[in-house]
RNA sequence: GUGGCCGUAGCUCAAUUGGUAGAGUCCCAGAUUGUGGAUCUGGUUGUUACGGGUUCGAGCCCCGUCGGUCACCCCA
């Protein structure tokens, strides 16, 4: 109840029926506000990630958070529907989730085209997910998500590209060689290890999962759990396991899965991109993802952990039916990059968008400083005016304490003499200028 | 869904074995009715997350709920 009301008895009585409780002010469980500090951050990460993404040609589209839910438990295991996502019942009896992931969303959407798009095909998204679990470090409830995909190529044409991306990608967050690391696999290759040491295809699915933590446990839980599944089977995998090099050996350069990871590795490699890793353990959950799979990864000390990664899955379109459709892409969460450019100090400095503030020095009237404050935003820059006409200082105070970059005082002095200061308030100096001026100074400051 | 740690002023944090809440900062006013960050003076910070319980007495102890954080599960 508001104070203002508790002082006065008859009040008091009125609003005891409504007797509510004060409105909690933190936002939902996992969720995050944006105040302007935060979506200045934001808007960073996501108009480096837009750049990036149309510097290679990729275009733009964008759906609905909302899916029915058949959409997710097609493709993955019921569980995680029911346990890990928001799904209810809408009015109609209908069965929604609010998505997880983009990609079944853009399947369903060259699904839906296929005819009429041109292939290889190039799309990116920036969209916000929902997933519904505990919070912690890098995952929370809502997150946006870069998604980059190129459909239509089977080769590893469409592998090099979409790993090039994502080089560049964190190349322009500011990134060097050595702060990251990009960790390729073959699924293939696994099924091929697996095959020729005799794994039945109902152990595979459990041996993936261990293989997927083997950097994350010790070497000791990971050979008893590789023990347990395969029994004595295991002395030959584990063998492999040691030495990445070992697996391409066993299986010969002459092995096709083999020749295609050989093959991208040498064509990133011709692109300068050099800090690549072949990583047999990685497998990245084991969905939809049918050859290829690919990770950047933090390598920092302090935040040692996968920043985000993808792969090529084939069959996805095989939940529409029709034709097999060939994609690589990956998706590359907000909270993850901001954490590591929080780590390697690649945070951008906060800056309003407001170029100019006009201080109102009485007896002007704010009438008269909207005028200016018209004719200076006609001329291209952003500009606000004062409205709380308290004193000078404590204007000139707000518009620092809001990071606007220059600011004006107008008062009778300067109506007369058409000449004004403008003030650079984070040097100090002061320039006077004709109005005309004005723009271009401050459009040419670099500020 | 499970577990550890945590929750005191807008923010960062104090408060002795349980004895009715404090500092810095921020904010507001003034010194300074046309120029910010400095200094000085004065001032407001609060149902100690919420709800129960034990006690003469609870910020402190116990139970529950909610939230934060980290991890597990899972990973899109």
């Amino acid at each position: 109840m508001i104070d203002l009301f508790v002082l006065n008895p008859l009040s008091v009585r009125i609003f005891l029926m409504a007797d509510k409780k004060k409105l909690d002010t933190s936002p939902y469980k996992g969720v995050r506000d944006f105040y302007p500090e935060d979506m200045y951050v934001l808007n960073y990460i996501t108009s480096v990630m837009r750049k990036t993404a149309e510097s290679f040609g990729y275009s733009e589209y964008g759906a609905s958070p909302i899916e029915p839910a058949e959409l997710y438990k097609a493709k993955s295991g019921e569980e995680i529907v029911s346990e890990q996502t928001y799904t209810f019942t809408d009015r109609g009896g209908r069965e929604v989730t609010l998505r997880p992931e983009m990609t079944p969303t853009v399947a369903r959407m060259v699904t839906a085209k296929k005819r009429e798009l041109s292939f290889p095909l190039r799309w990116y998204s920036i969209s916000n997910m929902f997933r519904y679990e505990n919070p912690q470090k890098g995952r929370l409830r809502e997150h946006y998500q870069l998604n980059m995909d190129i459909f239509g190529v089977s080769g590893l044409d469409a592998e090099a590209e979409i790993i090039e991306t994502a080089w560049q990608m964190m190349k322009n967050f500011g990134a060097k060689d050595d702060d990251f690391q990009i960790r390729i696999n073959s699924r293939l290759i696994l099924d091929d290890i697996f095959s020729s040491i005799g794994i039945k295809d109902s152990e595979k699915t459990v041996l993936l999962k261990i293989i997927d933590k083997k950097d994350k446990i010790s070497s000791d839980v990971f050979a008893d759990s590789i023990k347990k599944i395969i029994g004595n089977r295991s002395n030959e995998l584990l063998n492999l396991f040691e030495v990445n090099q070992r697996i391409l050996d066993h299986l010969g350069t002459d092995n096709p899965n083999v020749k295609n990871l050989i093959g991208l590795i040498e064509r990133l490699d011709s692109f300068g991109i050099k800090n690549i890793q072949y990583t047999p353990s990685l497998v990245r959950g084991f969905d939809y993802y049918t050859d290829i799979v690919f990770e950047i990864f933090d390598t920092s000390p302090e935040n040692k952990r996968s920043l985000f990664g993808g792969g090529r899955y084939d069959d996805i379109f095989n939940l529409f039916g029709g034709d097999v459709i060939p994609a690589v892409g990956y998706g590359m969460g907000d909270v993850t990059i901001r954490d590591f450019l929080t780590e390697h100090g690649l945070m951008p400095e906060y800056k309003s968008n407001t170029d100019l503030f006009i201080c109102q020095v009485s007896p002007v009237s704010t009438q008269e400083i909207s005028f200016l404050a018209s004719r200076l935003r006609a001329s291209g820059i952003n500009v606000a005016i004062d409205l709380s006409k308290r004193k000078i200082g404590d204007q000139i105070k707000n518009a620092d304490k809001m990071m606007i970059p220059f600011i004006v005082c107008v008062g009778e002095e300067e109506i007369k003499n058409k000449i004004y200061k403008i003030k650079n308030l984070k040097s100090g100096k002061e320039n006077a200028l004709e109005e005309k001026e004005i723009s271009n100074f401050i459009k040419t400051s670099g500020v």
